[in-house]
DNA sequence: AATGAATGAGCTTTCATTCAT
DNA sequence: TATGAATGAAAGCTCATTCAT
């Protein structure tokens, strides 16, 4: 958590700041990411990140906070509460959400994208803490769901089919950044997804 | 490529500093993992190291090297060949053989994923080179036959689909790592996904 | 160019740093010279050293700086423009700007005797950059114009007696050096030099 | 000194060690010429080398020998025991001789030169030794028997013109190796030279 | 005599963090 | 609160030389 003094600043500067370590989580990795291109760039001094920030993590977890909080808004808007909704079409309103999320701040998409790919699980708790990726939640919880309502094959590894779905989920994102993918060709993958997962490939 | 020097070594130190990069890439990625740990552990002198590797590069691109050449041994098992085979027949032995590759040799198997998920595309590139991760070609090959022998639905997008196969493929080998899958479970989780990928999960 | 960091620093702090580096500079070449022995020897930490400096070369390319701007200092006595100078007066004047700068700043005139004399082109290039020397142009110009007004005897390789006197100038300063030459011995040194230039050593 | 085993050594093979480290010295200056570089280029082993030398400076040392000992033939020539001859008639011939040698063996004159102009005055007489290059005392000599027949203006620092003409010499190497000078181009730049030197540049 | 692997002190450089003002 | 100089451990890498065979 940032130090109060971080939250005493100006909007300004605040949004400053983190615009650059967004820029700069976005294009290294945590490790190489540098505190002094970031200060250097934000225009401030060394010492005073460090009366914002507790150090480096303190930072990326804020971020990787601010993209949680910023996620599970456009999850709210699934309403997965409603009884009738099909479990297939739930799961294309969580993609889809999970695409605009990407499209709306890539940055945040792609630093906490890259943070569930990391294999240093310790760092990843650490970082997520209690949040805990909502969104992974969601899509186990929809898989549930979906189970007990029968509209799942019995006998499937929930917990397995779930890991898959989170990946694939990531992998979406990642597509669409690759391939700057347009609202319309986006709509086609997750159709294609959709299906798949639906009734499968098979002609 | 490893110098002439390092393939002189009497095959006991030549394993066990392979054997300590291992472990040394597999904890830390490329860029935080530490030569004067590696020599450390391996109780050869720094200078040694030199000797044998032209630098921390030149070690790690030999380690990917062994990888590809591991996991394509596993592949050639899978008969793409024949003519009668189903194109979900073969995806399961392609993933059964990922995960094979992955069981007996889990660090070049977690090490090589990551490589695959690193967003440094330039570096990707430079180390895997020429051997241009051959598995990938494999999926996508297989995908476009499926497709030209009317196996699958018309009008999916291939290249989409091939790229979330490949994930699920890399994601397969991480859970199987993760939860330490027994043989059994393995076979399960593939059948899951074949079901999945073939006739989808609708009840 | 040293950073910014480098000019806030205390005069006291600069100078003993420049002290420093001038007497390892003076007594090892550039690539022998240790920034690991100049920061021990300057009472600074490695890493302050990086903080004033971009490296070794920037370090270095300073030095060769100072020494241009003092030498410039005490060639702009030489009133060179005034119509009716004789050539060898002026040759003259400009022997003992060198050598007045020498006795001066000894170390800054070794350094850059020896940089002059370095057979790596490019690195003299480098470091040199524009600031390119002008005590040569200095005594190419004064040749020049010495032919010019027909002071000088015809039919003389211009382009090979300048690079001469310039070696015979570097000579002069290496002799002073050596042999601690007093103010007296120098100006009879010159003496012989300027007398050997206009009117040769026969008797 | 090299060691015993090195003139044991076949003809072809010390031949091919010597060519080797004249084309590594060449290029470049001694701290950084590089042994590993050499016993590849020669095609032997580290340790061989080692047997033959006792180390680095003992390689170059046996260089520099073989320099003087070749430049020294050519001065030999120098009929500077007959009584008629002019001063500056012998010193030409001294300078035609470098020439010459420069011309013959432009990789030890190169060397040589280099060694000359070195700072490091230590260095410089633990590998010259003895055989302190002939050459100066050959130009001092020279100088000392022109004052006294009486060829030489008086009052002159004989010492001074000495080192002068040293330098003199070592920069008309130079500077034919930098041009790339002609037979014929030499002789002009020597004719000036001693122009200079015996009644000087006035018109 | 020949080999080439082994050595290790030394190099330049980086960077998150601390601390005095 | 703001500043930016100070820090030092750690990194990757080089190379003349030694040593065991």
């Amino acid at each position: 958590m940032p130090k109060q003094t971080f939250f005493n600043l100006s909007t300004e500067k605040r949004e400053r700041i983190i615009a650059v370590a967004l820029q700069e989580f976005k294009e290294f990795d945590y490790s190489k990411a540098s505190i002094s291109r970031i200060v250097a760039k934000a225009g401030i001094a060394k010492g005073s990140f460090y009366q914002y920030f507790s150090g480096k993590k303190d930072l990326f977890s804020h971020i990787i906070d601010l993209a949680s909080e910023k996620k599970l808004d456009y999850l709210k808007d699934v309403q997965i509460g409603s009884e009738n909704r099909d479990f297939f079409e739930l799961l294309r309103e969580v993609y889809i959400a999970g695409l605009k999320f990407s499209r709306d701040y890539p940055e945040l998409g792609e630093i906490s994208d890259n943070l569930m790919k990391s294999k240093d699980e310790k760092f990843k708790e650490e970082i997520l803490g209690t949040s805990m990726q909502k969104s992974d939640a969601f899509l186990t919880a929809l898989l549930q769901r979906g189970a007990e309502q029968g509209e799942l094959k019995r006998g499937l590894d929930f917990r397995f089919i779930g890991f898959i779905m989170t990946r694939v989920s990531i992998a979406l994102g990642e597509y669409a950044r690759e391939k700057e993918y347009s609202e319309r060709n986006m709509g086609k993958a997750i159709g294609d997804l959709i299906e798949m997962f639906g009734s499968g490939l098979r002609a």
